[in-house]
DNA sequence: AGCACGCCGACT
DNA sequence: GTCGGCGTGCTC
C-alpha cells in the first residue's frame, strides 16, 4: 500500500507539496527527511504529514525518490517549533526547517553520529613479557576507566600513544571499541567558587521553577557574578539528567565563557557557534537530540537545537542585537526560546547588565521575574565614571587634553588604558580642499571611510573598496583632506604622544587574521603598561584585569541618531564599558568625552544609572507609541532600480487598507539610507494594539502580494517585531 | 529562489 | 546563420 506525503521543500513558495509514496504509510513518520524531485533540481525536503491516497489527482503527482531516514529525525516538539515560527513570521516553512538545521543534515548527511575509538583493558600483561614505560602509563590510566577511554584523552595526556597500543594490542592486553565522539572534558575541574547571598537566591528561585514554565530576568552588573549563576544552575540540571539549552551573543569571544563551563562542570558540553565546522555542528546536534550532550551552548541559531530531555534554557545578554536574523527567516531567538520554554513547560532566564527595554517592559507587567545581583565579586568597587568636554579634541586628533593627560597617568603607574571609537578605518570623511568633492560610495548613500594602514578607501555599508586617491578627481588638487577619527587615526596619534607604550589596535580589520585575536589577548594580560584602542567588539565577553582606565571617544553620535534605538544601545555600551575598568583590586577610571556634558542623558546615566536612562526611555517609547509598546510589523522592500520598492509597498498598502482593521498603515516611506549596496530600499509600517489583528491583516493579504507583478522585480520581506526601525 | 522556455541583437 | 540577453511562468 502505497500514500501521500507531504512535503516542505526550501524554496519561497509559501506552501507544501504532495508526492506519492510506494512505501507503506507505516514506514513514515512526521519529521524525517526525503530527496524529491522539484522542478528539475533535486532537493530535500522535511515530510510534514502522511496522507492516505486519494482519488483526486494522484497522477499529478511525482514520486519520492529516497527516503533519507528510517527512523524518526525531528522530533515532535522541533516539528511544532518549526512550524509555530513559520506562522508567527509569515515566512515560508520550508525555509523555516533550512534553519533550524545543520548544513551537514540539511543536505542530507545520514543521522549517525561520529565515533571514535576508546581503549579498555582487556587482560592483565602477561608477566615474562615486559612492558614499556609509555605503555606501562596507558595500562595504569586504563585501570581508572573501566568502560574505556578515547584515544584522543590518551593522547591529550601522554602524547603520541600509537605504538606502544600497538604493542599492546600485540599482547592482547588492550582491546578498541568504536563509541560515540563525545566532546573532549575537562583534565582538572576547578574548585566551586563560594557565592554571595544574591546569586545564592537567584539559583534557588530559578531551581524553585524547575518544570514549570516560568521566565526570569536576571539583572547583574558587570563583574557581578551572572556566569556562576548560570553555571551552579545547571548543575543542579546536569545532576538531575536534564539537559540547558545556554544562548550567547554572536562574538568571536566566546572562549572565556565556555571554557568555564567546562572547567566547573563534570559535563559533557558542546558548542554550535561560527567557529565550530559544520560536521562538528552536526555532532553537537545530534549529540543533544540523543542527550548525549548535557549542555549545549550555542549562538541564535541553536536555539532549535533538539533535546531529548530538556531542563533550562538561559539566554545570556539577552539585549544583544545579534539574536535577531536580519535577513530570510528575520526570527529573534529570544521569542522564539521563550515560545520553546512555554510549550517545554520549563523555566528560562535571561541574564545582562543592561536588559532590552522590551525585557523590561516585560517585568513591569509582571510577566517575567526580577532577579538582580548588585555585588562585585571580590568586593571591587565599580570605577569613578566622568565627562569631560571634548572641546579642542580635534586638534589632537579626536583626543582631548584632559583625556591625554588621564592617559599618562595611569600609563605611568604601569596600567592598561582602553579606548572605545565605534568607527574603524582612519577617517570618515575625505574631501577635496579646493572643490568640496568628497569620497562618496557609488553603491550607497554613503561616505567612503580613510584606511590608511592599506591606502584603500572602504564603504562600510557594501563593502567596496578603492585605492586611496592621490589627487582629487574633480579637480585634480592635491589638497586631500580627511576629517573625523577613526580606530587608526587614535592609534596612530596614540603612537606618536606614548612613544615607549605599546598601542594595541583592536577591531574587525586588525583581528582578521586566525588567532591574532587571541595573540593580542595573551599580549594584553602579560600585564604590562599598554594602551588598547578598539571598536564596540571589546567592549564584550572580555576581560582585561590590568586596565583601570577605561575612554570613550566619539560618544555623542548616538544622541544626534535618527535611529530611535541609538541612545538605548549608547546606555547599555556605556554600561557594559563601565564594567571593563578596574577589576580586582585596581581602582577604576571611565572618562567620557563629549560635546555634550549637559545633556540630559548623560548627567540621568551617571548620576541614577542604566536603569533610570532605560526607564525614561521606556516611557518615552509608550508615550510616543513605539516599540515595545503595541505590536509592530514592517513590510521592507528593495530593488535596483529607484521608486520600485516604494512602489510596490504602496500596493502592499492599499492592499491592507482594504480591510477594515484597527491595524495603523504607516508610510511607505525611503528607508534613512535609501540606497545600499546598489539598491533603493523603503518600508512600510503596521502597528496594532491588538497582536492578533496585526497577524490576521499580514494572513489575508500576503497571497495577494505574492502575486503583484512588481513583486517580482523588487525583492521584498515582511518583519515581525522588527528590531529596526529606519 | 532557481530554472527552463522563449523571443530579439552582435558575433565565431 | 548561432550565442546569449533577461522577461515570464512554474515548481506536487
Amino acid at each position: 500500500m502505497s500514500c501521500i506525503v507531504e512535503i516542505a521543500l526550501s524554496c519561497p513558495l509559501r506552501q507544501t507539496f504532495d508526492y506519492l509514496s510506494d512505501d507503506p504509510a507505516e514506514n513514515w513518520q512526521i519529521g524525517m527527511r526525503a530527496s524529491v524531485s522539484f522542478g528539475s533540481r533535486q532537493l530535500i525536503g522535511i515530510v510534514v504529514a502522511i496522507k492516505p491516497i486519494a482519488e483526486k489527482a494522484v497522477d499529478k503527482l511525482k514520486k519520492i525518490d529516497q527516503q533519507i531516514d528510517k527512523q524518526s529525525f525531528l522530533p515532535n516538539e522541533i516539528m511544532q517549533l518549526v512550524q509555530w515560527v513559520s506562522r508567527y513570521y509569515h515566512h515560508p516553512v520550508g525555509e523555516c526547517f533550512q534553519t533550524a538545521l545543520p548544513k551537514r543534515l540539511r543536505l542530507g548527511d545520514p543521522d549517525e553520529m561520529q565515533t571514535e575509538t576508546y581503549w579498555i583493558l582487556h587482560q592483565q600483561p602477561d608477566s615474562t613479557s615486559k612492558t614499556g614505560k609509555k605503555q606501562q602509563q596507558i595500562l595504569d590510566l586504563l585501570e581508572d576507566y573501566p568502560e574505556g577511554l578515547s584515544e584522543k584523552a590518551l593522547r591529550v595526556q601522554l602524547g603520541n600513544v600509537k605504538s606502544s597500543l600497538s604493542a599492546l594490542v600485540q599482547q592482547n592486553v588492550v582491546a578498541a571499541r568504536q563509541y560515540v565522539a563525545l566532546p573532549v572534558p575537562c583534565l582538572e575541574l576547578q574548585q566551586q567558587v563560594l557565592l554571595n547571598n544574591q546569586q545564592k537566591q537567584s539559583i534557588e528561585t530559578i531551581l524553585g521553577s524547575k518544570g514549570q514554565f516560568s521566565t526570569f530576568l536576571l539583572q547583574g552588573i558587570t563583574g557581578s557574578g551572572k556566569t556562576e549563576v548560570y553555571i551552579e544552575t545547571c548543575r543542579e540540571f546536569v545532576e538531575n539528567q536534564q539537559q540547558v539549552l545556554v544562548l550567547i551573543p554572536e562574538i568571536g569571544l566566546t572562549t572565556q565563557f565556555v571554557e568555564r563551563f567546562r572547567q566547573s562542570l563534570n559535563a559533557s558540553i558542546v558548542v554550535i557557534n561560527s567557529s565550530v565546522s559544520d560536521s562538528d555542528r552536526k555532532q553537537a546536534w545530534l549529540l543533544a537530540r540523543a542527550g548525549k550532550a548535557d549542555i549545549i551552548i550555542g549562538t541564535r541559531s541553536a536555539v532549535f537545537t533538539p533535546m531529548i530531555n530538556p531542563g533550562l534554557i538561559i539566554i545570556d545578554e539577552e539585549h544583544d542585537s545579534s539574536y535577531k536574523q536580519q535577513d530570510g527567516l528575520r526570527y529573534h531567538a529570544r521569542n522564539v526560546a521563550l515560545m520553546r520554554a512555554k510549550s517545554l513547560n520549563i523555566p528560562i532566564v535571561l541574564g545582562s547588565a543592561t536588559p532590552s527595554l522590551e525585557t523590561l517592559y516585560q517585568v513591569k507587567q509582571q510577566r517575567y521575574q526580577f532577579l538582580e545581583l548588585t555585588e562585585r565579586a571580590g568586593g571591587a568597587s565599580l570605577p569613578k565614571v566622568a565627562l569631560l568636554a571634548a572641546q579642542n579634541s580635534s586638534e589632537n586628533n579626536g583626543l582631548s587634553s584632559s583625556l591625554i593627560n588621564a592617559i599618562e597617568k595611569h600609563i605611568k603607574q604601569n596600567h592598561q588604558v582602553l579606548l572605545f571609537i565605534n568607527r574603524r578605518g582612519f577617517a570618515p570623511v575625505l574631501m577635496c580642499h579646493q572643490c568640496h568633492w568628497q569620497a562618496n560610495c557609488r553603491s550607497c548613500d554613503a561616505k567612503m571611510v580613510v584606511h590608511q594602514h592599506q591606502n584603500r578607501l572602504f564603504c562600510h555599508h557594501c563593502g567596496l573598496i578603492q585605492i586611496l586617491p592621490k589627487i582629487c578627481p574633480e579637480c585634480g588638487n592635491t589638497e586631500l583632506k580627511s576629517y573625523g577619527v577613526g580606530t587608526e587615526k587614535i592609534e596612530q596619534a596614540l603612537t606618536a604622544i606614548f612613544k615607549d607604550v605599546p598601542v594595541l589596535r583592536i577591531d574587525r580589520d586588525s583581528t582578521q587574521r586566525v588567532n591574532s585575536f587571541a595573540n593580542m589577548v595573551k599580549q594584553i594580560n602579560q600585564g604590562q603598561a599598554a594602551i588598547l584602542v578598539g571598536t564596540q567588539m571589546l567592549a564584550k565577553g572580555h576581560d582585561f584585569h590590568d586596565v583601570t582606565l577605561v575612554g570613550v571617544v566619539d560618544a555623542d553620535q548616538a544622541l544626534f541618531s535618527a535611529d530611535f534605538r541609538a541612545t538605548e544601545s549608547l546606555a547599555q555600551l556605556i554600561t557594559q564599558v563601565t564594567g571593563r575598568a578596574g577589576r580586582g583590586k585596581k581602582a577604576g577610571e571611565v572618562l567620557i568625552q563629549t560635546e555634550q556634558p549637559e545633556h540630559p542623558f548623560w548627567q540621568n546615566l551617571l548620576q541614577h544609572g542604566y536603569e533610570s536612562v532605560a526607564d525614561n526611555l521606556l516611557s518615552e517609547r509608550i508615550q510616543m507609541e513605539l516599540p515595545p509598546h503595541g505590536f509592530w510589523a514592517v513590510w521592507r522592500a528593495e530593488a535596483k532600480e529607484k521608486d520600485l520598492a516604494i512602489e510596490l509597498l504602496q500596493q502592499v498598502s492599499g492592499l491592507l487598507q482594504q480591510s477594515n482593521s484597527s491595524v495603523l498603515i504607516l508610510g511607505p516611506v525611503p528607508a534613512l539610507m535609501e540606497k545600499r549596496a546598489g539598491r533603493y530600499r523603503a518600508q512600510l509600517l503596521m502597528r496594532s494594539a491588538d497582536r492578533g489583528a496585526l497577524h490576521q491583516l499580514i494572513d489575508q493579504h500576503i497571497d495577494s502580494v505574492t502575486k503583484l507583478k512588481l513583486a517580482r522585480k523588487a525583492r521584498w520581506s515582511i518583519d515581525i517585531d522588527p528590531t529596526e526601525l529606519i
